[in-house]
RNA sequence: UGGGGGAUCGUCUAGUGGUAGGACUACGGACUCUGACUCCGUCAGCGGGGGUUCGAAUCCCUCUCCCCCAGCCA
């Protein structure tokens, strides 16, 4: 089961394969399986792989298991797996099987013992440094522990007795048969078993011994019937490995692992490891901070499932790694909302304008499309009286020519309503601009006749009287450089960006945005995307932004600057 | 100086012997009651060198650069 829409689907070498797979008669559904650690939420790169997995299947007829690939107690936690769950979910997407490496732990350790007869693994009474010292390097072959070729009814009864509680933690291990001088490290006999005294999130104190990934991967795909176990590229050197324990077991089904690149996006981190920083470090409030590329943080930013697919599919499938630009997930955001989002007014940064020749205690009611090019959207009605606010940066008192606001004298469209013109500015002491003082002409009201009289410029503006007072949390790139994990000389903390959050307390909104929703979504005009946070409460509406327009004003004012 | 991968417009990505294509970005223009959207147009690429061939991104040789592997992590 996959998400409703079906974005166009560009071949990829995955996608290429499966299909020649098909041609061949190899296969008659395909089954895959995400298989997360549950020690950390999901994240965009995790998203990348969701959806190619789910998508397999349901191109070719099959399904997708979710698979807690949770082999090691010490970092897994249930929060986790529940969290995995919701984002997986709300990306649109229902497995068909929910699975635990942690409920293969028998069938995995008869697996295991099946080895040790066949003389393919032997319990190893080293200590791991001496271990490691034994594995060599990548130039010099390693060398073969001494208990190597121990009879294997020794092993089996050693590994028995790990199961058993008879050793202590790290006592031991069961290790693989296979090469000491094999090129590829991880066939240099690697760890199968460790012993590991820890309270399993599932299987309590069940077990003392828990398999590595290694021994549990492979043979959980076969468990489950999977036919393509998709990763990402570092397992690449494991697949031998994983191939010769899925010829020497008892497995049920013959996986193929296949890999492909994972995602790296600039101005941000991915790894789990720097993303656990950032969160037990204090450096963001928590996972789900919008400015955190986890689903959940990219969900309360204001991200919709729509656009974190369509951009996964953008990307493309290949082995070559690279790096996207953090844009180009905007981007799909604002494709996704520009054609759903309604419409709506609201100042960041107010400004008072007062529109002398308006009557005064009077409420003019103006009617406001919900989408400029979707009349099937609605529209709504807004309340427009003497005093408004507009934004102060639709003001400038030195106006370059090309800017199309208000100055001096100048005339102005009040967005749905009114050309209006600038007749006086009001200064404080210090100078700053604090009031201005307008008249509007009442022939150019929108949809009436005189309303096709042209001026250059369009601005938002809200009534002062009915705007509702709101926080508005403005983000920027967590990171002030596009590689923050790749500079070998500075910690990727030191690239922190301190202006990443800015949040407006006096932002005012028209009044219909009073009774938003945490999940709905609103193009504030010429402004950006905008969605209820969490912490919005009716009486203190706090909005996030998730994403700005595209601003070509922006850049020609930063060019103007630069001269 | 082991093994495994990878190099195609600025970015991402098609293309396994027959005119290197798309998307994004950028730039230019049209439109515009959002400097948005939309539309039109332009710029721009096969890592280097050799070879095979009528013809090479594609086959061969060679060089260079990048990534991964020496956890009882995944």
């Amino acid at each position: 089961m996959t998400a409703p829409e079906s974005t166009s689907a560009p071949a990829h070498f995955i996608r290429t394969r499966i299909a020649r797979e098909f041609e061949a008669g190899l296969h008659q559904r395909v089954v895959t399986r995400f298989p997360p650690e549950p020690n950390g939420y999901l994240h965009i790169g995790h998203a990348k792989s969701i959806v190619l997995n789910f998508a397999m299947p349901d191109e070719f007829g099959g399904y997708t298991n979710l698979r807690f690939d949770d082999t090691n107690p010490v970092r897994e936690e249930q929060r986790f797996i529940d969290s995995i769950k919701e984002d997986v979910k709300w990306l649109g997407y229902r497995w068909e099987n929910e699975c635990y490496a942690s409920d293969y732990f028998e069938t995995l350790y008869g697996y295991a013992l099946s080895l040790i007869d066949n003389g393919l693994a032997y319990v190893d009474e080293q200590d791991a440094e001496t271990i490691r010292a034994q594995r060599g390097t990548l130039t010099e072959p390693g060398t073969d522990s001494p208990c190597r070729n121990r009879p294997s009814a020794e092993s089996r009864r050693l590994f028995e007795g790990m199961r058993a509680g008879e050793f202590p933690d790290g006592a031991m291990v069961l290790r693989a048969r296979i090469d000491m001088a094999a090129p590829n490290i991880n066939l240099r006999d690697p760890v199968l078993y460790r012993i590991r005294r820890e309270h399993h999130h599932r299987t309590g104190d069940d077990w003392c011994i828990y398999p590595s990934y290694d021994f549990a991967h492979g043979q959980s795909d076969a468990i489950e019937h999977i036919t393509h176990s998709l990763c990402t590229l570092e397992f690449e050197d494991h697949r031998p490995l994983y191939d010769w324990l899925i010829e020497h077991l008892p497995v049920p089904s013959r996986p193929v692992q296949i890999e492909f690149a994972r995602l790296n996006m600039d101005f941000t981190v991915m790894s789990k490891r720097r993303l656990t920083r950032l969160v037990d470090e204090g450096h963001v409030h928590g996972w789900d901070d919008p400015r955190m590329p986890t689903i959940a943080g990219l969900r309360r930013r204001g991200f919709t499932p729509e656009s974190i697919r369509s951009f996964c599919t953008e990307i493309g499938v290949t082995k070559s790694e690279s790096i996207i630009p953090f844009g180009v997930l905007e981007r799909n955001l604002r494709d996704d909302l520009n054609a759903r989002a309604h419409r709506r007014m609201a100042v960041l940064r107010p400004l008072k304008v007062v529109l002398s020749n308006f009557p005064e205690g009077e409420t003019e009611w103006i009617e406001a499309a919900n989408h400029p090019q979707d009349p099937e959207q609605g529209s709504r009605r807004l309340p427009l009286t003497r005093e408004i606010y507009i934004e102060r940066d639709d003001f400038m008192e030195d106006a370059p020519k090309k800017f199309f606001r208000l100055k001096p004298d100048g005339e102005v469209r009040l967005r749905n309503a009114f050309i209006i013109r600038c007749q006086e500015v009001i200064k404080d002491d210090e100078g700053t601009v604090v009031e201005l003082r307008c008249t509007f002409d009442p022939e150019t009201r929108s949809g009436q006749p005189g309303s096709n009289r042209k001026v250059k410029g369009t601005i938002h503006w809200v009534s002062a009287a009915h705007a509702i007072r709101a926080e508005v949390r403005l983000y920027d790139r967590l990171f002030n450089v596009p590689h923050p994990a790749g500079d070998r000389d500075a910690d990727f903390l030191e690239h922190l960006n301190p202006e990443s959050l800015e949040v407006l307390r006096d932002a005012r909104l028209e009044p219909g945005l009073a009774p938003a929703k945490v999940g709905s979504y609103f193009q504030f005009e010429r402004l950006g995307y905008f969605v209820p946070d969490v912490d919005t409460a009716p009486e203190s509406p706090v909005f996030n932004r998730a994403v700005t327009l595209r601003d070509t004003w922006a850049r020609l004012e930063k060019e103007l600057a630069g001269r």
